[in-house]
DNA sequence: CTGTATCAATCGATTGATTGAATTATTTGG
DNA sequence: CCAAATAATTCAATCAATCGATTGATACAG
């Protein structure tokens, strides 16, 4: 475990210094220096920065796969009541990653870099990928609870509203912590956040409304 | 309306470099060539580029001032019919601002950029003059709304999950739209997002659970 | 004249990339 | 089982390009 090897190292330091300064603002040097490595490393093993940006790219993707699991791919038939225990065990999912996960934050910092930048070939890349299938998944499980049809305008928002709760609290964590008195998101804070996100759920789908 | 400061349009140019590139990256060359103007003019107004930096945040939160007043800075009495009119206005306030309101993108990406600094000059500035004093004064309307007490972690949590939704479809706007099959965000994408949202703010402090 | 404002020109420092040598790891031949 | 040979990495050094900042000159209004 503590032995990694130079590449792995690298996308490590890269998605720190990508999502703390952006991918411009990020020296291969400062990178390569926190990897314990040489710059030229970067250009060896991925070509150059480009190349290094792609592969963080790619490891978010894997990472988000790993939370994202618990949403079929494939249609499934559910009850409404399977419905929503299913969406209750993925907002504890995703909780559990964005919020105590290791190297969430630098990840989610990471993409949020891209995001801001519209015509990224990252984002395009994690949006075919990662984005649309886990979506349209959460909105099947969402119609099977509520009774609504997927593809509706509505539902699909629906779920945009409860994937943004989550996200948000990772996003604005600074301002959340400070706030609520918090000195970091550790297990009482995570479980607080998750009550919160489970009584939300429970009104957007349980009471026919959602 | 077209004759504007070279100081202003300094300002409006670095809020889009620096919310799109992040501070580090956007280089103050670009920045005077977007507002038409001389590098050394950067030093002239600002002192520098960290001058420069500290005048957006300004520039923000006397932005989200005129979007946030609705909220009341100074505890009032409120029926909780009324509280959850405040509410509604709130959120109808946010999205015009958020989803239609002119430099918003811009706006949110510069405060984006700088909330992946934990430490930045400008998150503190920003927090004491504008997070605070309005969480707490919407606070102070969710509880008048639900009855429950106002400095309580859940409500704090509930609030900031209310405001987690509209950011997020700013934040992931490129997801969204694509997702959703727009081609931006317009009136009618707008009243979309606003009437779920207003059902959600139904659902949380309507039925006493909120 | 005085002060405000902008300009082109230039400073040292740092950027990503590249190079060829040096180092390490793996495979091969005896 | 060891040594020679080959391949796989890493290294310091260097490149042109660009960074933020500063300078002194210039233009203009009161």
């Amino acid at each position: 475990m503590s032995q990694q090897s130079t590449r792995a190292l690298l996308i490590r330091a890269a998605m720190i210094r990508f999502g703390r300064e952006g991918y411009e603002a990020a020296s291969t040097r400062a990178i390569a220096a926190d990897a314990g490595t040489n710059i030229s490393s970067i250009a060896y093993h991925f070509g150059g920065k480009e190349g290094l940006r792609i592969a963080c790219a790619d490891a978010v993707a894997d990472q988000i796969q790993q939370v994202a699991r618990t949403v079929p791919l494939v249609p499934v038939v559910l009850s409404p009541r399977m419905a929503r225990a299913t969406l209750r065990r993925l907002v504890r999912r995703m909780v559990t990653f964005l919020i105590l996960g290791a190297g969430a934050n630098e990840m989610v910092g990471f993409v949020l870099r891209e995001l801001a930048q519209p015509d990224s070939p990252v984002l395009e890349r994690l949006y075919a990928t990662l984005v649309e299938p886990r979506h349209a998944g959460l909105c099947a499980i969402w119609s099977a609870a509520t009774g609504r049809p997927a593809e509706s305008d509505d539902v699909k928002l629906a779920v945009f509203t409860l994937v943004g709760q989550v996200a948000y609290f990772r996003l604005a964590a600074p301002i959340v912590q400070r706030r609520m008195g918090w000195q970091g998101y550790s297990r009482p804070e995570a479980r607080a956040i998750t009550r919160r996100l489970l009584v939300n759920l429970e009104l957007m789908t349980g009471g026919g409304n959602g």
